[in-house]
RNA sequence: GCCGGGGUGGCGAAAUUGGCAUACGCAGCAGACUCAAAAUCUGCCGAGGUUAAACUCAUAGGGGUUCGAGUCCCCUCCCCGGUACCA
């Protein structure tokens, strides 16, 4: 028999034999089910770093809840419709399914060598047909309950992209996907109706907290943008026109002295056209409606805005003041009105202060009284209202319920919750994501396609050519169409569904992968749903996780869930990274690119560029392509093996942290396993035969190994359960391994057995081609996965002596021994008795003795 | 600015949630084996102090609660992530 730790025999051997024995393939008849889910990669054709530790976390929860008796629900799958398969696919004037298909060949080769175990008979992928048919069938379920609609509204426009983006896709203003600035356009388009489940959403975070990280929560809550306040119609003086808007400070309301309106508010033009002012305005708002919306935009931009000649009367006072369009009110949030109180919001005080409108103060600080004609800013904190007719002298925040009461009562407004989630913009103009089944018929508008015509399939004879825009549109067979109700010609949708609607409900079809009669069986979801465990990148906090949400509440309002939250646990893996190196005029320098630094671990310290000479600047950052610190897993399972790559990924540092990659690191993973493998070969024939029992009676050695083995199994028991902290229970092992080092020899075969085994069965999650090749040496003959967690002996764990140390005023002054849970009364006999312990008290009073049993002891002293 | 998470040796990090700070690993140092190197094994490894010990100091900084604080409370500083004309 090899003696060689010979990773690459060994890891093929066992994925070929946990293939063959349907290792991972999910029983849906078990009663104990687990749902382990990791979030399903675009076939990009290479794995990188970051789904390494996301399917390693994976694959270490799905074979910890296999080992302890669940039945086990680990699928895998692909997010495959999506730009970079059409980008190519212009690019090679080939079409996007073979590229694609190719894809996902390459990727679930790499997938099976990291011994990541899926049941692959569940796999989907949403750009087959079998899959989309699916997702059209719910898009429709969800337009015949009113939640998907065709409007026409400002979008984000990403021109390279040739495509709009939901508000969710853009970040700082750009494209999440190229970083282009996006543009704002008015598009008809379709949206799914999310802003009517913005409190859903919010009021499902009860459940989650706890369960899911608080910074994927605190994003979703910023992002979904709670306010309460109230609506107050003005009227528009001159027209008569009633103008709502929305206001967290009713209490401000009597100090409003101008109103702001979007520069998009469809008031504007009505208003102003025709009138000696249209040209002045029109050309402001145009300007504004130019203006970036990135964050340095913004930061940089001055307040401006113009009067639009007209004027708004304040419906509490009677008060007529100027209405102007300004660029800081947005037309996508409350009502696109705002009334400007500049004597207590900052924004309404600059302008003020700008085109000189007055400023009227309303809330009196309690100290000193506040001037208009020298205030430097706005007085936003809290304080007595005055010239607020009915509440003056009253505190403001005290107020604000009257005040809103008091609204409603004279009928010029109401309480209101405003939110600043917008509705999901669904639409894409590209070719390869699922098409939005509708037709557009001259006589009737427009008509679903019937569920019976589905799927709606994309049309092979398109052209991919740069610049030529949706290739969908210039399909004539798939644009032409009869109209399924009246029978007329009829035209296509054109646009396709954002691949974020695809991945809303890939985890319910894991669970019914091949129904062909609808997108899954209610009573089948009943025994897998929901997941127990999700894992994945926290990027997708106000994506991916919010869309799944919603989706979920949706079918489940619709009759087809009985559960609302699709996913009970959630954990976020931190960024893999390494060090990068920049330089002023070279940009990002490959490492060999950098010279003559001092090198340290893996480090380099003062560099200098190669090309230049100019020092290099290093940086610790995510691993990616464009800074040259990439590292190719495939390189890593060539040099290291799998197992190697996995438990280094897990023995450093909590999972949720940033992971840094270095060699030396890897090494000490690599050491662990060569060490581990030369031991245990070492000891096997020293071993007792398997079904050896462990004496009755043992001496102290032998007792202190196997109370080392046994909570060794407690504590990488609480270790896992406790939230992925893998990196204590690899120490947790190397303790043990160092007790066995030292003391092997004295010690009796079962129990050397005992503690070997012990370790390889609790490392069997995050080395398992490892443990299964030594658990097979020992002697067994099933797979080590079908063995069962081991169990610890709480009574064999138990340490039968404590050392306590004593100390005097908090400093420890000695260490003494006592058998464990010595009675206080012994504790204290002896620790008075101690010679050492006297020395310290000699000429002191004894204020207080406290004992924590098996602890420690503190004695107070004056 | 606001929200969330952090700050512990040269480095990655532990600390049973108020009870022995620095487990485990990496790097380093010394020794063993070797002709030598690698690998492996053994030991040392927070700072000051001392021949050695005693002892003192130390969990970003300052204050507080407590017999006892890395952990709880208040203030300040710094780092990371998210977010932002949101009325």
């Amino acid at each position: 028999m090899n003696h060689e730790y010979d990773f690459h025999t060994i890891e093929t051997r066992w994925q070929a034999a946990w293939r063959e024995t349907a290792l991972f393939q999910a029983n849906p008849d078990a009663a104990k089910r687990f749902y382990c889910l990791t979030m399903f990669p675009y076939p990009s054709g290479v794995l990188h770093m970051g789904h390494v530790i996301n399917y390693t976390l994976g694959d270490i929860i799905s074979r910890y809840y296999l080992l302890q008796g669940f039945n086990l629900l680990s699928p895998m799958g692909w997010d495959s419709f999506g730009l970079p398969a059409e980008n190519a696919a212009i690019r090679t004037g080939t079409h996007p399914q073979p590229f694609t298909e190719k894809n996902i060949e390459k990727m679930t080769a790499q997938m099976q060598r990291a011994g990541w175990g899926y049941d692959w008979t569940r796999e989907v992928a949403t750009s087959h047909e079998d899959y989309y048919r699916w997702t059209q069938w719910l898009f429709l379920q969800f337009y015949k309950n009113g939640l998907a609609v065709k409007k026409t509204a400002p979008v984000n426009w990403c021109a390279p992209c040739g495509t709009v983006l939901a508000n969710e896709q853009v970040h700082d203003g750009k494209c999440e996907r190229c970083g282009t600035i996006v543009e704002q356009k008015d598009m008809s388009q379709w949206f799914f109706a999310m802003r009517r489940y913005a409190q859903r959403l919010l009021d499902g975070h009860t459940k989650l907290r706890g369960q899911w990280p608080e910074a994927v929560l605190a994003m979703q809550e910023d992002w979904i943008g709670r306010s309460e306040g109230a609506r107050i119609d003005f009227t528009i003086a001159e027209t008569g026109e009633t103008l709502p808007v929305f206001t967290t400070r009713p209490d401000t309301l009597f100090g409003v002295t101008f109103m702001s309106l979007a520069a998009e508010h469809p008031l504007v033009e009505t208003l102003v056209t025709g009138t000696p002012h249209e040209q002045r305005v029109m050309a402001v708002v145009r300007d504004i409606r130019r203006q970036g919306t990135s964050e340095k935009d913004i930061a940089e931009r001055e307040k401006v805005g113009v009067w639009t000649g007209f004027h708004v009367i304040n419906p509490v006072n009677g008060d007529t003041v100027p209405l102007w369009i300004a660029n800081f009110a947005l037309m996508s949030y409350g009502t696109g009105a705002v009334m400007a109180v500049p004597a207590h919001d900052q924004r309404d005080f600059e302008f003020a202060r700008k085109y000189d409108i007055p400023i009227k103060v309303v809330i009196e600080p309690s100290d000193s009284a506040l001037d208009p004609a020298t205030m430097t800013e706005a007085y936003v904190a809290p304080g007595t209202m005055a010239r607020s007719g009915p509440f003056d002298g009253r505190e403001n925040r005290e107020a604000m319920p009257d005040i809103i009461q008091w609204l409603e009562q004279q009928k010029i407004g109401e309480k209101t919750i405003n939110y600043r989630l917008r509705d999901w913009l669904i639409s894409r103009q590209r070719y390869w994501g699922a098409p939005i089944p509708v037709v557009y018929c001259d006589a009737c508008g427009i008509v679903p396609v019937p569920e019976t015509d589905l799927p709606v399939r994309l049309p092979r004879d398109v052209q991919f050519k740069e610049g030529h825009g949706n290739p969908l549109a210039s399909s004539d067979s798939f644009v032409h169409c009869t109209c399924p109700k009246c029978g007329g010609s009829a035209r296509r949708e054109t646009d396709t569904m954002d691949t974020f609607v695809d991945s809303s409900w890939y985890f319910l079809r894991y669970c019914d992968p091949h129904n062909a009669n609808a997108p899954f069986d209610p009573e089948v979801l009943k025994h897998w749903m929901p997941v127990d465990q999700y894992i994945g990148g926290i990027e997708h906090a106000t994506m991916h996780l919010i869309y799944a949400r919603f989706f979920t509440m949706v079918l489940h309002d619709i009759g087809l869930l009985d559960f609302e939250e699709p996913f009970k646990r959630l954990f976020c893996q931190g960024m893999v990274c390494k060090m990068a190196y920049f330089c002023e005029t070279h940009k990002w320098l490959h490492e060999s690119d950098v010279v003559e630094g001092r090198r340290e671990g893996d480090i380099i310290h003062d560099g200098t560029c190669a090309h230049c000479g100019k020092p290099v600047k290093s940086e610790m950052t995510k691993i990616s392509k464009s800074k040259y610190n990439v590292v190719d897993p495939d390189k890593m399972f060539d040099r290291f093996g799998a197992d190697t790559v996995r438990l280094y990924m897990v023995s450093d540092a909590p999972p949720d942290k940033m992971q840094v990659w270095s060699e030396s690191g890897i090494h000490g993973a690599w050491r662990l396993l060569t060490r581990l493998w030369a031991l245990v070969l070492n000891q096997i024939p020293t071993l007792a035969a398997l079904d050896q029992p462990i004496p009755a009676t043992l001496d102290a050695t032998n007792q202190a190994l196997r109370r080392k083995t046994h909570q060794c199994v407690m504590r990488v028991t609480e270790a896992i359960e406790g939230g992925f902290q893998f990196n204590t229970a690899i120490a947790r092992c190397n303790e043990l391994l160092a007790q066995f080092r030292a003391d092997a020899e004295q010690t009796h075969p079962t129990v050397r057995r005992e503690a070997l085994e012990c370790i390889l069965r609790v490392l069997s999650p995050i080395v398992p081609h490892f443990a299964e090749e030594l658990w097979a040496r020992l002697g067994h003959d099933q797979s080590i996965f079908r063995c069962g967690w081991p169990q610890a002996d709480a009574d064999v764990a138990r340490e039968n002596e404590v050392e306590m140390p004593v100390q005097i005023n908090g400093k420890i002054r000695a260490r003494l021994t006592f058998p464990t849970d010595s009675s206080q009364q012994t504790v204290q006999d002896t620790v008075f008795a101690n010679p050492e312990v006297q020395r310290w008290l000699q000429d002191r009073t004894i204020r207080k003795v406290i004992i924590v049993p098996n602890k420690l002891v503190n004695i107070a002293v004056s």
